[in-house]
DNA sequence: ATGAAAGCGCTAACAC
DNA sequence: GTGTTAGCGCTTTCAT
């Protein structure tokens, strides 16, 4: 057994109302007294029970961050944000890993609630009407990072169609025509449907009419990227450059042109998306849409707990493109 | 506001006392009052405060884990193995990014035993004579992950010299003669001196004689692979394969290789260590020491969570040669 | 400047 | 089978 606030206050000859003082930096105390306290705090090793302050608060200092596959390498660029502006501001982070299907959701959600977090981050995952509802009865801040809602809740993300019809413009610019999409998982409405969106306009506004065979669907992982980039090639006649929707995907569609000898961006150029660490080790180093992850997992418990004060806004954070070498120029005469 | 276990009591006309023993599934009430309490409780939404009952109990029913940063393949593997077990035996966790300095440790160790966690898994940090010693003044339950320390900690990890040697001796049994190392970070007593060991070790054993020159020093990461290739060869000729002491290092000599023209696994074989989702994302996909990284961080929250009442051992984890393709087979008469 | 005591939401004796 | 009550370790009035 540790010592606590009473074995302090024995030991120093003062009351418990003192020692809690000086431990909160609340006045009421001679400096005499608070050194002689501190004295005896420093000698026993003594440190207080953040669980009995909870207790009376109401607050724990601690922050409940849901995010599908904490392995995967976008969260975890995303809660490595997250971790350190919490331990910034002094408070901890207890990660539940949703695993993608969402099932463990509604346990994890419960389980923060009865440990009194102080605030939930929500990321990535498509935010459930019955999320919703379970968060707005525990009456608790949330903030969404990289995903959003019908709901009034606030997020933090990219203007996705905005990215994908900069990424794809770019493909333009440099004289690619005949550009195919990996898009995300079909139908779904924040990280896929919006972004085929802004590909189709992309090519719209170039005059390129838009062909259902040069989008194909994954589920943003490397193999799905493989699968996508198999299927494309299959279709499609002269494609000289893919849009990948990440750069997990976008590394599988570059070691599926590896096993069939294509030669990247030589014969067809690839652009990923995210910026995360597997874009930089790619072979070769992967073109992509950057997205600020870490700043955005960073910006997320800064709106987290503005909120607990005044109602902060949702943010759309810049993306920007990282020129690596997966994408080629096309000359005007070849292009024609 | 939520409900306390008085509003549930005062509403169902029982005493807390009785309701705490059916939230506790403990004996003391008919089968009559248990489905009033119940109802009443579904009715208004009500969720024990888990503080409270850590108050009362000493459990918090949450872990502490230790970790460089979160957002390294590694780390996160691992991660994932500790958050889907703990949350399996009903277990929080709350993370700590140390990000690989260690000079936040102590502050976390600190806030985590405030925070009255029931115990700490510690991953692949140094665990220095300070962290032992604030540990066991807090009195709480800890192992060690992928490192290990001279004090009575348990711990779990892979056998590294033995690692290093099966990598090498599956390298010269292909023929390899030539081999150089990116070891880790220089003296590195726990993943890196061993594991030069286990290359020296395999080396002598079948008559070569162990050459300087051949070992590089990286920092796990990928660029320090980028650059330690670049030394290997400078300073070597004839060298056919190279063995590294992590996926993200050798995914840097691919990188490096690929950039000079130098053909994987034609002209230089490579092997790598780990086995995370970066060796198989590799070009070519990287043959690969494997650490079972994720049951690694399972078994690491059972024996912690064993520890609490029996003494539990420290354990060596299987590791195992993962075939890819970046190991080519020496021809005897080309080894000649 | 300092102390006594109430009470945060819960569990666990102990009584009936 | 059920209720009363004393804490768990702390903060916070309210006295003095």
């Amino acid at each position: 057994m540790s010592y606590t606030i009473k074995d302090v206050a024995k030991k120093a000859n003062v009351s418990v109302a003192t020692v809690s003082r000086i431990l909160n930096n609340l006045p009421g105390y001679s400096e005499k007294t608070k050194e002689k306290v501190l004295q005896v705090i420093a000698e026993m090793g003594y440190q207080p029970n953040a669980i009995a302050r909870g207790l009376i608060n109401k607050k724990t200092k601690t922050l409940g961050v849901l995010l599908p596959a904490v392995s995967d390498t976008f969260a975890s660029v995303v809660l490595s944000g997250i971790e350190d502006m919490a331990h910034e501001l002094d408070y901890s982070v207890m990660v539940c890993n949703t695993d993608k299907d969402g099932k463990r959701t509604m346990k994890y959600l419960q389980a923060l609630r009865e440990k009194q977090v102080d605030g939930i981050v929500f990321v990535s995952e498509f935010f459930k009407e019955e999320y919703y509802n379970a968060i707005i009865a525990m009456d608790l801040p949330v903030v969404l990072v990289s995903t959003k809602s019908q709901y009034d809740v606030p997020f933090i993300k990219v203007d996705d169609k905005k990215a994908v019809f900069d990424g794809v413009t770019y493909l333009l610019e440099r004289g690619h025509r005949s550009i195919g999409m990996i898009a995300g998982t079909k139908g779904d409405p924040i990280a896929t449907l919006p972004r085929i969106e802004g590909y189709k306009k992309a090519l719209q506004d170039n005059g390129i009419s838009v062909d259902k065979r040069k989008i194909a669907f994954g589920d943003f992982g490397f193999e799905s990227g493989i699968t996508a980039a198999k299927e494309l090639l299959d279709h499609n006649e002269g494609l000289t450059a893919i849009f990948c929707s990440s750069d997990e995907m976008a590394a599988g569609a570059l070691s599926y042109l590896y096993r069939i000898s294509i030669r990247v961006p030589d014969q067809i150029s690839i652009i990923g998306y995210d910026n995360t660490k597997v874009a930089e080790m790619a072979i070769p180093p992967l073109t992509t849409v950057g997205q600020p992850l870490y700043e955005m997992g960073k910006n997320a418990v800064k709106m987290l707990l503005d909120r607990e004060t005044e109602e902060s806004q949702s943010v759309f954070m810049p993306h920007h493109i990282v020129e690596r070498e997966t994408v080629k120029v096309i000359e005007k005469e070849e292009a024609e």
